[in-house]
DNA sequence: GCCGATATTGGGATATTTTACCAATCGAAA
DNA sequence: TTTCGATTGGTAAAATATCCCAATATCGGC
């Protein structure tokens, strides 16, 4: 797999900044015509460096006012416990992020809910009626300080 | 602000997972020609429900193998100290994540690095010089079992 | 249930943008 | 300098977004 250079570099920063520039507009940030830069970000995207493009959607606009951090342990880990939580887990589109942590917690869960009413109806039909959970630890969001999806490049 | 109807949710269902379908694609999955499609997209751009288009870079490929969590306390919470905490975070690209928390811990943040080396220095340079923190708590992720961008509509 | 006012839709014409092709240029090694 | 391979830039064709206007649907009051 060939090396990203710095061309390359700066086109993944300005996309993953703003995905509707036109091949104009980021060929000229670069310092590219068109067509090379056109044929550089076709090859991110087929080595999958690039691996797709979205739009975000803002949380207040949909009435998610709940952010909410949840640390697991379950009862036992072996592969098949974790396999079977992170099936359960990936189902649920109230959970946007899972990480399998080190230390005294086995995973840490974001989940967004409309209000503290829907976050419980989360909890009570989906989470806790999971097997093999020890532990389910709810730390709650006041604001979002920073979130970004763009990583140093 | 207008009320979204099933139609705008479809729309941003769609548009959060794939930003580069046609209209047409888009107009034929929510089922309106491309006119009023179009139309309500850049009704949605324009009130803020969509904030933005993005493309999504993959992590191992830039060499990002590290993800960690930090739980911070401040040593004081008045809000200056909280503003002026806020505004370090949000210059440092290696913060991807950051929110203001209930409980025994005044911020969560997710951080990202190539290596722990890396991680140490993120740390050493940055983290720790800032004032008026009274911890630093870091755990580390395993691996990331889910992660998405796309909130429920 | 009917009517009018308002908002939403669909089709088609036009402007933009993407995409593919090919010749020109650059860089490294002999 | 010469040659080879890789990368670039321009151009033209195809795909797509965008705008306008007439037709249709929706919702209120009567």
């Amino acid at each position: 797999m060939p090396e990203l250079d710095a061309i390359d570099r700066k086109i993944l920063s300005y996309l993953q900044n703003d995905s509707r520039l036109t091949m104009q507009e980021l060929a000229d940030k670069v310092g590219l015509s068109v067509s090379p830069c056109h044929r550089r970000v076709k090859l991110l995207e087929e080595r999958g460096v690039i691996s797709r493009y979205i739009a975000t959607v803002d949380q207040k606009a949909l009435g998610l006012h709940v952010s909410v951090f949840i640390s697991i342990k379950l009862a036992r880990q072996k592969e098949e416990d974790l396999n079977r939580f992170a099936r359960a887990i990936s189902k649920w589109d109230e959970v946007l992020e899972c990480y399998l942590m080190t230390g005294n917690r086995d995973y840490l869960l974001r989940v967004v809910a409309a209000d503290l009413a829907s976050y419980e109806t989360f909890l009570k039909t989906k989470l806790t009626r999971l097997d093999g959970i020890a532990s389910i630890e709810s730390s709650f969001a006041l604001s979002q300080v920073k979130y970004s999806i763009a990583l140093p490049v």
